[in-house]
RNA sequence: AGUCCCGUAGCUCAGCCGGUUAGAGCACGACACUGAUAAUGUCGGGGUCGGCGGUUCGAGUCCGCCCGGGACUACCA
């Protein structure tokens, strides 16, 4: 046991970091800490599984940190808070990095590379970052179970997200369709959202772009068309930046509530008499005001201006389901679907083009929903090649983009061109015009991305949609805006989940087909599977059962590692259909999100072990990621969760956002901005990095994180901190003072103990509700303010004395305990957020006297408030007294006498009775700190004061009969004079009439009187404070200025003399007429504070060596000596 | 393009239910302190609260539109 506050030259962050960890791991302390819980309410917490494949970065530091603070806050509030971490190890992102490293692209695998061969390169790619990720993990103080983690990748991982698919595809949740995707036909590859998102994929392009007139049948729909004006025919404009899609038209879509015109004019090339229809919002895009008064009779041929009249308006709603002829006949019609109809499409605006959308289902997701829904059929009339296939006839054989041409260039005409000239001939475009705008490219490739229908399966999402608002409306997003906002939107716009992706590297869909696809089979376990092999076998189609040996109850990776679950073993299994037929599983792997969204149950693998643990471990009661998760983890967790159990996954999420440089931009490993998390832990200690991270700002803002705000934390609060325990510490140890005495009673604390202890149980309350709301930023805010402002600047400062002064007594050992009791108090309230310096504290506190309380912070509880001990308005006035005490240094900075010259008399005028004894209870507090003999409280100021008046416009806004005539009032009370004012005060009401003849009768409480000044005083204002200082300095105040001078100049000596605090001297002042009255008064004083047994004046001194010359002003200068005596 | 977040001092951020003189820290400048001292205190300059319009007796705060930054989703004629 130690029987000292260990005592520091300095503060080094990073060191006590290294200290700490070491701790840690001789003390399990992470373990019994769970240990220590066990038994006690669960507070159930998901670790978002990151990727092991790529290096941490200072964001994780972020993410890792919010998630720490509660976890560790709600162990500290008693709850068992297990955390498991996990792997995300399958997907794209892995593939892509793999391909890179063997220089091989996605075409070569199953060529170049086997199946077999990539993925084993994958499963080694996954984990090759993990000890950096621990290393990370471990420094920056974040307490997660890395011992144990959930792996996507492994057997009984795989065999949980199978069991989860089986179980949605017997609710008929999984189906097969077809989207469009993206896809690179350069590349001969489908790419995904991830990979479009690469920076530098879009680019502004220069599309030639065609309006095409789709001429409309006359029937029951559209006859009121025909009927209105006088060409046979009435066309209807759609606008396209991909012409080579029109080829494939199969519907047109309108908005139903779109305002449309039909108008009479002529075609811009052709120069025929037509009739178009288009939204009245474009109208002017196409018919200029200019030609207005053009009449449709008098047009010419030859004539440049094109006339045009307004025929009718409609809404789009009255064409729906017009039929209207394809516009190019040569092509072929689909071959299913009722096709060449209007549709009415929600997705329809009028912000560009004609307000009706040319729909090609083939290459177009919205072409291809809407589509759908009415039933009408495609057009692929363009092979995977990017090429017009032979059915395509005059086209046939021709690229859509001149880029996937090996042979044409840029300057080559392209099949846009040669469509929209053809359509021109054809009296078919309306107009033809460049546009620019930015278009998807392949980022290997460099060349655009085509939409093209793939095969797909789907998860049927939008079949509990309603269920997926209902449950999101109980999350507590924080913040708020989040879930109502983002994930609601994203809600509200759901689309089937497409679940399927053509790829080598992830979890396999456990779907088995037969040839003519009339037989399906869902496989959702392993021994399901050998059971299916086992008939397989007995049919024929499998030489033997790898799975023979598996046995269902045994979970060792041994029993569950007889069969990989990837590409390609599980391709080679054979399974045979209810009716005898072979069936093959469907190629296609599932999306990663799902692997991840599906962790509540894989992370136990449930439900083939844990049963019971996952009822306790379900839903979470915290997540923690970043924004971009909202429609990804948070997304796919809050999906499966609502389908598989019909529960919410998580109760409580806070997104966090991202970290950018300090200038705003993004981090990027190529801008060369990124910050090493490494080395930044390393130099500034993780605390001191959290910290910054907490209290800069919420973390659902980004961050811009700068090192100068790291160093400012360290500086500002960690060394405040530090000076206050240090400052507790030096002087503990030579009291002996000892943490476990019995506490002194009350009655003996002084006001400023009082107080302190008030604002700390206040700081309790606060930060047990800031955490518990999931808002660590005011707690730490809040903390970070009590140890700066109120525990150091000014509780330590008014109380130095009690600490240094001579001898023992209730009075010092009040003081010690108080401090003693705000330091444990804040390392305790600190500890969710710096784990590391507040263990330091923590334990150094209690370094005394360990058997009293846990030998970690982290094992401890959280402080509860006493209510008892706040005092609200012992807070009120002790700001009071520091708002005083601030006014009247600034009253004396102003009049340049310093603070070590004593003054007589400190003036306050009351306005108001109830302040008198507020002032009274701080009056000595405040004498003390601005060094002035006397305090008075002027209640008669009648004379004396310059008052104001203004309207307490709080209190009149409680009156509905005055809010009308505020301006009245505050006119009135602006132009009161003193005695007005004064009257008012006496009478305590006022009466007026408003200039619209309101009689306004006004109380004391309808105002607010505030001093100005006093006649011949040195005042200072601050709201409703006034203060007057008598600067008057007499001779005597002036020797007792002059002895405090001695004294600090003696002291200062002392200290350059290297004497210890407790050393007594023997003092010898030289004799001088500008001093010796002070010395002589003061004799005593003097002695005192310096501790001189012997003190004399000498005139000779001014000769001996020994003497030391002290400047006392500017023009005087004195001789000292000082002997150890 | 849609959805969401953000815009307050040179920088980072507070500002509750609308109340009339908008705050803190950093940085900068001046002064003071020197037994917490590689600390500390005091004072000071510095703001069209992104812009415009509206509601109101009163708007940084509420509403609408716009501008700028960011994120996500989409890329669609």
């Amino acid at each position: 046991m130690n029987h000292k506050f260990p005592e520091y030259k300095e503060l080094d962050l990073a060191q006590v970091n290294q200290e700490v960890l070491a701790f840690w791991e001789a003390d399990q302390t992470f373990a019994k800490s769970l240990q220590a819980r066990e038994g006690r309410p669960s507070f159930v917490f998901y670790e978002g599984p990151p990727s092991a494949n790529g290096k941490p970065g200072i964001h994780h530091v972020m993410a890792r940190t919010v998630k720490d603070i509660y976890c560790r806050f709600q162990t500290q509030k008693g709850f068992h808070v297990k955390r498991k971490a996990g792997w995300d190890t399958h997907g794209l992102p892995v593939e892509l990095d793999v391909e890179n490293r063997l220089g091989i692209v996605k075409t070569d695998i199953g060529t170049k590379i086997s199946v077999a061969e990539f993925n084993q390169a994958c499963r080694k790619a996954v984990m090759e970052y993990t000890d950096m990720w621990e290393s990370i993990t471990a420094k920056m103080g974040y307490w997660v179970d890395m011992k144990n983690p959930y792996v996507t990748y492994h057997n009984q991982y795989i065999e949980s997200v199978w069991n989860l698919l089986k179980r949605l595809y017997d609710k008929d949740l999984l189906y097969r369709g077809h989207s469009i995707q993206p896809y690179s036909p350069a590349a001969g590859t489908g790419l995904s959202s991830h990979e479009l998102n690469q920076p530098g994929c879009y680019r502004d392009v220069k599309d030639t772009t065609v309006v095409a007139q789709f001429r409309l049948v006359r029937d029951e729909v559209s006859d009121f068309l025909f009927a209105q004006t006088d060409t046979p025919d009435v066309h209807i404009l759609a606008w396209t930046t991909t012409p080579w899609t029109l080829p494939s038209n199969t519907a047109l879509a309108m908005g139903a509530n779109i305002d449309y015109l039909l108008v009479r004019t002529f075609n811009p090339y052709t120069r025929q008499p037509v009739s178009v229809v288009l939204a009245k919002d474009l109208f002017r895009e196409f018919f200029p005001e200019k030609n207005d008064a053009l009449a449709i009779e008098d047009f010419q041929p030859g004539q440049k201006q094109v006339p045009h009249r307004v025929l009718g308006e409609f809404k789009g709603a009255r064409l729906e389901l017009a039929r209207y002829e394809q516009l190019m006949p040569e092509m072929p019609r689909p071959e299913q679907g009722d096709a060449f109809r209007v549709l009415m499409g929600d997705f329809v605006t009028t912000s560009d083009g004609t307000g009706i959308v040319h729909i090609a289902p083939s290459f177009g997701a919205d072409d291809a929903r809407v589509a759908q829904k009415y039933g009408v059929g495609a057009l692929t009339l363009v092979n995977k090649q990017g090429r017009f296939v032979e059915e395509a006839g005059f086209l046939a054989g021709r690229f859509v983009k001149n880029e996937y041409s090996p042979e044409l260039g840029p300057d080559d005409e392209t099949t846009d061109v040669f469509i929209a000239v053809t359509l021109k001939n054809q009296n078919k475009a309306f107009r033809v015009a460049k546009y620019e705008h930015s278009y998807p490219h392949c980022w290997r490739t460099d060349k655009p991305v085509l939409y093209y229908p793939l095969d797909s399966w789907f998860i049927r999402t939008t079949a509990v949609k309603q269920r997926l608002k209902d449950l999101n409306n109980t999350i507590n997003w924080k913040p708020a805006a989040t879930g109502t906002g983002r994930f609601g939107q994203w809600l509200e716009n759901l689309v089937d989940w497409n679940l399927t992706r053509s790829r080598f590297w992830g979890t396999p869909l456990p779907i088995w087909v037969s040839e003519d696809r009339s037989e399906t089979v869902c496989v959702g376990s392993m021994a399901e599977l050998k059971h299916e092999l086992q008939k397989s076998v007995e049919a024929g189609f499998m030489a033997s059962n790898p799975l023979a040996d598996f046995r269902a109850d045994d979970f060792s990776d041994q029993n569950y590692n007889r069969l990989d679950l990837h590409r390609p073993t599980v391709d080679e299994l054979v399974l045979v259909s209810p009716t005898g037929k072979p069936m093959r599983r469907e190629p296609d792997l599932i999306d990663v999100w799902f692997d991840s969204g599906a962790m509540p149950y894989a992370q136990l693998h449930y439900p083939f072990e844990n049963k019971e643990v996952f009822e306790q471990f379900f839903p979470a009661d915290f997540i923690a990621e970043g924004v971009d998760q909202t429609r990804g983890w948070f997304f796919t967790l809050h999906a499966i969760a609502t389908m598989v159990s019909d529960s919410v996954s998580f109760k409580a999420v806070v997104s966090n956002g991202l970290v950018l440089d300090k200038d705003g931009k993004k981090m990027s490993k190529r801008l060369g901005n990124a910050v090493d998390p490494f080395k930044t832990l390393d130099q500034h200690g993780a605390d001191a990095v959290r910290w910054y991270m907490t209290t800069n700002t919420q973390p659902w803002e980004s961050l811009k994180f700068d090192l100068a705000g790291v160093e400012e934390a360290r500086r500002k609060f960690f060394g405040t901190l530090q000076n206050t325990y240090a400052f507790f510490a030096l002087y503990a140890n030579v009291d002996g003072f000892r943490a476990d005495q019995p506490k002194v009673g009350r009655e003996h604390l002084q006001e400023t103990d009082r107080w302190i202890l008030s604002h700390l149980n206040s700081l309790i309350r606060l930060c047990d509700e800031r955490y518990q709301d999931y808002d660590a930023t005011a707690a730490a805010r809040a903390i970070q303010h009590f140890v700066i402002e109120h525990l150091s600047n000014w509780y330590v400062r008014l109380n130095r004395k009690r600490f240094w002064s001579p001898g023992q007594g209730p009075d010092k050992l009040a003081a010690y305990q108080t401090l003693h009791e705000c330091l444990l108090t804040v390392a305790r309230l600190a500890a969710p957020v710096m784990p590391f310096y507040a263990e330091k504290l923590y334990r150094d506190l209690v370094s005394t006297c360990p058997a009293a309380w846990a030998h970690s912070v982290h094992l401890s509880d959280f402080p509860v408030a006493d209510e008892g001990l706040v005092d609200k308005e012992l807070e009120e006035r002790m700001d009071m007294a520091q708002t005083i005490a601030s006014m009247v240094l600034s009253l004396r900075r102003k009049v340049k006498i310093k603070v070590r010259q004593p003054l007589r008399r400190l003036v306050l005028p009351v306005l108001d009775a109830a302040i008198v004894p507020k002032v009274e209870a701080v009056r000595d507090i405040i004498l003390r700190e601005v060094n002035v003999k006397e305090l008075d409280l002027l209640t008669d100021t009648t004379g004396i004061l310059v008052k104001s008046i203004k309207p307490n416009f709080r209190q009149l806004g409680q009156r509905p009969q005055y809010r009308s005539a505020m301006k009245a009032i505050t006119t009135e009370l602006a132009a009161l004079d003193q005695a007005a004012i004064a009257r008012f005060e006496a009478s305590g009401r006022h009466g007026f009439q408003a200039g619209d003849g309101q009689a306004i009768e006004l109380e004391l409480a309808d105002v607010e009187i505030v001093t100005k000044d006093m006649e011949g005083w040195e005042v200072a204002t601050d709201g409703k404070l006034t203060v007057a200082l008598d600067i008057h300095l007499s001779p005597e105040l002036l020797r007792e200025g002059m002895a405090r001078e001695l004294v600090n100049r003696i002291q200062n000596l002392r200290k350059d003399m290297g004497l210890e605090v407790t050393d007594k001297i023997r003092l010898a002042l030289q004799s001088h007429p500008e001093t010796d009255p002070a010395v002589n008064a003061h004799r005593d004083y003097i002695g005192g504070q310096t501790l001189a047994s012997e003190l004399v004046l000498d005139p000779a001194l001014e000769n001996d060596p020994e003497a030391k010359r002290l400047e006392l002003t500017e023009t005087l200068a004195l001789m000292v000596k000082i002997q150890k005596s």
